[in-house]
DNA sequence: ATCGGCCCATGACAGTTGTCACGGGGTCCG
DNA sequence: CGGACCCCGTGACAACTGTCATGGGCCGAT
């Protein structure tokens, strides 16, 4: 807390929604946005170019996703910590994100002065993760579904019927059947909508 | 632009955004956050309570939703201004808003500086609308749905089948069906899935 | 009072969907 | 090698879905 701020790279897809968060950290006097982003591309040139200490992303963004940007800044950039900020708090997502390495998650319900710690937090070399999130995440379990059925699933979500998901995917009709069938027995759902929605809400896409 | 500031009430049920909002907001002279809430319920008493001149308003709220919150302040504090600010574009949504007498309508993707124009806009008397929406809201024509039709429509959002729905609404499946039916129609759709998504996506719920 | 709109319901039909059993093909691992 | 797992496909069956015709009741407008 003391000598040079914290020097912080804000990205989320929102134009007001950045301008806003940038306005609550630039109040804090130990931390300092000095890069915006409204997609997970090119992060990794951004944090090489702006010295970046810590790395804020939304997950849903256009382009590239802040849990994929997150996985590819590991590579070649580990010493920037990332945070992710996100509207759903989504088991899967935390799951992922922690696969990736991230440092810390906030879901946007949370007050918006925890933002300001959660940043010192991570860039301590701390973790802040939201409690709740993280125990829903621990009992919820794998993701259970295969990437086929997954694919499906995706196409599924918005109402096509079997021929298209199969013309869309290369498939024959039936196999696409099968992997509905067996997706919707995985997540306990009834029905090819009810089985999306359920995957979706639970991160697993 | 002189004597008092513009005294502005800011309701979204993400805490983080409204923190957000309400530091970029006090970065203007002329403009003070003096109430925040986080549902559209309790509006009309805080408007009164605090002598708001411009209510800022979220759409997806819990329990009372910014719509219905502006339609209803609207009858008894007409001389309150109201300005939507929203993730979703929807035509639908903007429709509602120009019925429920609302004079300004911001998509969070628009840049962070027109906030605290168009909340200057709207306590002057203008307006404050999104010109592709307005453009869009005006082309997409009317919602063409029954009541009924959106009540089954909503229930299909999560792909139950229509016995549940029938047992939710207290209908016959059959009468549903006929609903859904109607819909899939109307919305140009193949399933009751495709017709429920198109359904949201436009606003008509 | 007649028309139109919305609501509710029934029955029947073709098409789609969910499930199952069964086959084949790959890969990775003990 | 056999086994486990994923992928792809077929065929068949019961259940569900989308559509249509048809009927009734309740409004509000002409």
């Amino acid at each position: 807390m003391s000598g040079e701020p914290i020097r912080v790279l804000l990205a989320d897809d929102q134009a007001m929604i950045r301008g806003g968060l940038a306005a609550l950290l630039d109040l804090e006097t130990d931390i300092s946005v000095v890069c915006q982003l409204d997609s997970g591309a090119g992060l990794a040139e951004a944090v090489a170019e702006h010295g970046i200490d810590v790395a804020i992303l939304d997950i849903e963004m256009p382009e590239v996703d802040g849990l994929a940007a997150a996985a590819a800044l590991r590579e070649t950039r580990p010493d920037c910590a990332v945070l992710i900020v996100t509207t759903f708090g989504r088991a899967g997502y935390l799951r992922r994100a922690l696969e990736a390495g991230v440092r810390g998650f906030v879901v946007k319900d949370t007050p918006a002065e925890e933002l300001a710690e959660a940043v010192r937090r991570v860039h301590a070399g701390a973790s802040a993760f939201d409690p709740d999130l993280l125990a829903e995440s621990l009992s919820a379990g794998q993701n259970p579904l295969t990437e086929r059925e997954r694919q499906v699933l995706r196409c599924a979500l918005d109402g096509s019927p079997v021929r298209q998901i199969a013309k869309a995917l290369f498939l024959s009709p039936g196999t696409v059947r099968n992997h509905l069938s067996a997706a919707i027995g995985k997540v306990q759902a009834s029905t090819r909508a009810e089985a999306a929605v359920i995957a979706r809400d639970r991160g697993w896409l």
